[in-house]
DNA sequence: TTTAATGCAAAGTTTTTGCAGAGAG
DNA sequence: CTCTCTGCAAAAACTTTGCATTAAA
């Protein structure tokens, strides 16, 4: 973790940003909440904990400068807020995302499902694709798994617990 | 357009709830502005002319009621403001978008593109795809064209204009 | 030292809500 | 006639901005 700050850092230097503790503390919640999809409250009620004199207003600073640098990417999944996603190192695109309809848990796809797809866009709509962003809405595996254990109960032939 | 409109009549009577005057007139700028992604705010300053009396909050009440009939999908393209998009009739999916980093343009793909990808998520992650979101960020064809033309230009082989 | 970055508070946007009155079925 | 729907204005939620102060390189 701390190799990926130093590369950060630099990242920040190259366009001369300071790397400041207060960019430093966003960071790091950043990294320590990798799987998560924090919105700039979020964030900042994290950052407090290591940080208490922070303001809110810093955090949103601190994460438009990172989107600009592609560290993160701001994403909004319909409720009224922007979250922000890290980027992992090096990737060329922005990672996918499954959200589920019943519980509300995002998960990740990193994998790029889009190669050929965009390969179309290209060559018919005459689109030059920079980024995507990609989102699917319905059930995830929990929820399904939940819902045929509950139709088992209903049948009486619940497994033992 | 007149039996569209009626077909969401219909849907709304079938959830109980009524065409109004005021729902009619939203529902046709919706259908006059089919290829743009207004927002409530466009959507409103629109209405105006048809019915001058209707107020901001209740465009919002019937787009979310549209939203929830699956008349239009919600979409929000990273500017702080939510569009509303008409849903072609029958579509079992949203369709795509092309957003022009250079210009703003955003232009639309009604063909599915992603059955191959949603197979993929199904089988792989376990997740049953409900509807997506795919929105792809780069360079329309009439950026680049112009892109194209301007180099020429300063070849001095400018065709003639 | 010098310029960029911060914290605070105020202002700006977008969206939602409460309520009394109007109107659709 | 009843119960939903509307308009208005106020509130809420989220984000940005101005400015005096602080601190990084």
């Amino acid at each position: 973790m701390e190799g990926r700050i130093d590369r950060i850092k630099k990242q920040l230097h190259a366009s001369s940003y300071k790397l400041t503790p207060q960019r430093e503390a966003t960071v790091r919640v950043l990294l320590e909440h990798e799987q998560d999809h924090l919105s700039a409250e979020d964030v900042y009620l994290l950052v407090k904990d290591k940080a208490p004199e922070i303001g809110l207003a810093t955090v949103y600073r601190t994460l438009e400068l990172l989107t600009e640098l592609k560290v993160v990417d701001k994403i909004n999944f319909g409720d009224g807020v922007s979250r922000y996603d890290l980027r992992k190192e090096g990737a060329a695109h922005f990672h996918h995302h499954l959200v589920c309809m019943e519980c509300g848990a995002v998960d990740e796809i990193q994998e790029d499902l889009l190669e050929e797809v965009e390969t179309v866009v290209e060559k018919r709509w005459n689109f030059l694709v920079k980024d995507h962003r990609l989102t699917f809405h319905g059930i995830c595996w929990r929820c399904s798994d939940n819902r045929a254990e509950e139709s088992i109960d209903h049948k009486g032939n619940s497994k033992d617990s």
